[in-house]
DNA sequence: TAGTGGTCTAGACCACTCT
DNA sequence: GAGTGGTCTAGACCACTAC
């Protein structure tokens, strides 16, 4: 079962993309071209690309083509570091689009924040890249009474920092959620991907040191951009 | 763009196994009667399925066909209940395979632990399994010196238990790493799925309260099986 | 406008599972 | 032995990108 030639495709595309990689400025040759040098079907040199594509070797953009990807940030979810600061931190540039600003009720935020399910939120949507690249998009349901005059002078920071300093809150208590996702239509497009294309879910609520709610967010990151990194030390 | 025919299908899909989950079994129907039934072709029908796939709903077993995933095992990280702990707790059924046991050098380990490439370990390799469905598979690589009979006698109980009780260690400090990856031919074998499979690959390196090494271990998840969930309180 | 990736058709053979 | 999923062929059209 091994030698099925969409597997030794993987291989020889591997040793491909390494002695090509700078040459090639970061973009593979088309599919039809490659699938020719390997004298194949475009159906099964795709398998072999999507292979590589769920190793995080390469990714997609849009209809522009196959890509190299760039080293996968590292990213401890145990920390608030910002996101502006970690990725700095790793000498990566950071950017922020602000997609929407709202306020509305959100049930899956209301629920991990034990709230009902009508209640409204300010809601912020935002994309964020890493040189230049769209790597996540997320919203973010922040309880009104924690933040009353956010949507007027959010323009892309970071929240937490905001929250922090303006409103005095310190994010005590967080529960964070991990699981792998096939990204829908609706945050694939937002990513300039293809639909299906797979990703990793984060979901944060977060309360005060006082248990009240304050925060709910959920992120949709490309997953091979990402290595998730906890650092322990001391008694479990 | 998302009126493609295959993304109509998932929905379809969705429904029909809502409604028919408990009728089937958990066991779809067969690809090609599934692609009838839709006025498809096999290729299609495969795309819509492989989206499913990618969103954790369905998965297939080597040959024998598709199946609808059970709930996600909640499991976090950074505590150190062992599987079978955690397992029960939710009301799941554990079991462990062991798959080898020999004692023999290995670089990433090495690495990660700080020690020179040539450090022989002892090596154990497990499958996991939750309610009979193999969910993971696992090299563990122990210091010798730590637990020098360790392999006469290891019988797939818990390793960290085992460390703790009978050589008195103590699990100060560990590094954990996760990634998402494609399920090498090797790995996806010993799930008894196809490769490239998505998973989720987790390493961690442990030293003990004196900062020497003890342990290194990489787990090969499927990636529909397991919801990460972290619990962090108190100042960041 | 030319070329690209995204989608889809209509088959085929093989290795493997099930019974 | 029958049926299944895994793999592969040789095309095609369309929507979109890059120029």
């Amino acid at each position: 079962m091994s030698d099925a030639y969409y597997l030794q495709l993987t291989e020889q595309l591997r040793h491909l993309i390494d002695q090509n990689a700078v040459h090639w400025d970061g973009k593979l040759p088309a599919e039809r071209a490659l699938a020719e040098r390997f004298a194949t079907t475009r159906v099964t040199l795709r398998q072999a690309l999507a292979q590589l594509e769920g190793e995080g070797l390469i990714h997609r953009s849009n209809r522009r083509g196959w890509f190299i990807s760039p080293a996968r940030l590292v990213y401890d979810p145990t920390r608030d570091a910002g996101f502006n600061d970690y990725v700095r931190a790793q000498g990566r540039q950071p950017r922020t689009a602000v997609l929407k600003l709202e306020t509305r009720a959100h049930v899956p935020a209301a629920r991990a924040l034990g709230l009902p399910d009508d209640q409204p939120f300010h809601h912020i949507r935002r994309r964020r890249y890493v040189d230049d690249r769209a790597v996540l998009v997320e919203s973010l349901w922040v309880v009104p009474e924690r933040a009353p005059e956010l949507l007027d002078i959010y323009s892309g920071q970071s929240l937490w920092g905001l929250l922090r300093e303006r409103w005095g809150h310190y994010l005590a208590n967080r529960s964070i959620r991990m699981v792998s996702e096939a990204l829908l239509p609706i945050d694939a497009e937002e990513l300039l991907v293809a639909p299906g294309t797979a990703g990793l879910n984060i979901n944060r609520a977060i309360l005060d040191d006082q248990q009240r709610p304050i925060e709910y967010d959920e992120e949709h990151w490309l997953h091979d951009s990402l290595c998730i990194s906890v650092e322990l030390s001391g008694q479990q």
